[in-house]
DNA sequence: ATTAATGTTCAGAA
DNA sequence: TTTCTGAACATTAA
């Protein structure tokens, strides 16, 4: 599922053969599928990208920002399943969107491939984008944040550091797989009520925040069992391998090697961690008799 | 064959 | 105000 990392990777993946050409058109759903959330419309998309060159792109946490040569962006959010794609779709039924390219060169369209459909791709008139996203539904980007700015934002929830570490309000670009193995390589519970983390561990959890994400762009992201996140050329990325929690339950801390993964629900979605290298904060959490 | 689980985001409820 | 729940969707495992 495509977290900052994953998205950077498609970034990375179709820069160099994007930016710099014109778009010629915007198809829809080649083949018969449910369309996709756009905004403000399918059609509006198209009249307003034909014709457009892509002067840069860029991620914006979990966004590919695609910048249009009239000062227009596209924010595209893969959100669980969504790929952007060179070539080599995983298949023709859930490919969505094809923006037709000049000149010709090796990749003749960028496509937007979504097995389950929940991704959405949104237009902003220029100036609107940074409004929207940037000081409206996102907090400060992970890989950027200052730990004066960890302290601070962390400071004001009572949620799990886990929950808090999911709201992109809060801290921009961290999903449910890099919080397990971020709070894993931190040694912080992830129960631990966000303000009530050490400030000392605080600093960890940032610096955790750093080296596994860099890490994971640097393997190209992680593909789960289901297979679903590839890189613009339909390629897995690496990063699974070097998961220590994460859809580990029962297997051998990699760390401490003596305690097994455990696998809790918070806020609907799996965590995991171990209980060794994660202690809780408060001595014993209080068993309700037993 | 039905049901649960998967994980991201947002609207709406508590 | 803050936090929680359910829905959107497709596919697989139980």
């Amino acid at each position: 599922m495509p977290e900052l990392p994953e998205v950077e990777t498609m970034v990375r993946g179709i820069r160099p053969h994007v930016e710099g050409r014109t778009i010629v058109e915007l198809r829809a759903c080649p083949t018969p599928c449910k369309p996709i959330t756009i905004t403000p419309s399918l059609s509006q998309l198209a009249r307003r990208m034909a014709g457009r060159t892509i002067v840069s792109v860029r991620r914006i946490a979990k966004r590919v920002v695609l910048d249009l040569s009239d000062g227009a962006n596209v924010a595209i959010e893969p959100r669980m399943t969504g790929l952007m794609l060179l070539s080599d779709p995983p298949d023709r039924e859930h490919l969505r969107l094809q923006w037709v390219l000049s000149p010709e060169g090796q990749f003749p369209a960028l496509w937007f491939w979504d097995r389950r459909g929940l991704g959405t791709v949104r237009h902003y008139r220029p100036g609107e984008l940074a409004e929207h996203l940037l000081t409206g539904l996102l907090g400060p980007d992970a890989l950027t944040v200052s730990l004066e700015d960890w302290l601070k934002r962390l400071a004001r929830t009572a949620r799990a550091i886990k929950v808090a570490l999911l709201d992109q309000k809060l801290i921009a670009g961290i999903g449910n797989l890099y919080a397990s193995e971020i709070l894993h390589r931190a040694q912080v519970h992830p129960e631990t009520p966000a303000k009530l983390v050490p400030p000392a561990h605080v600093a960890a959890i940032r610096k955790a925040t750093l080296s596994v994400l860099h890490e994971a762009i640097q393997h190209e992201g992680s593909t789960l069992s289901d297979g679903t996140y590839r890189n613009a050329l339909n390629h897995d990325g690496g990063y699974q391998n070097a998961h220590r929690v994460y859809d580990r339950e029962g297997e051998n801390c990699r760390t401490c090697a003596e305690t097994s993964i455990v696998r809790i629900v918070q806020a609907q979605r799996s965590t995991f961690y171990c209980p060794t290298c994660q202690p809780h904060p408060k001595p014993a959490r209080r068993q309700r008799r037993s």
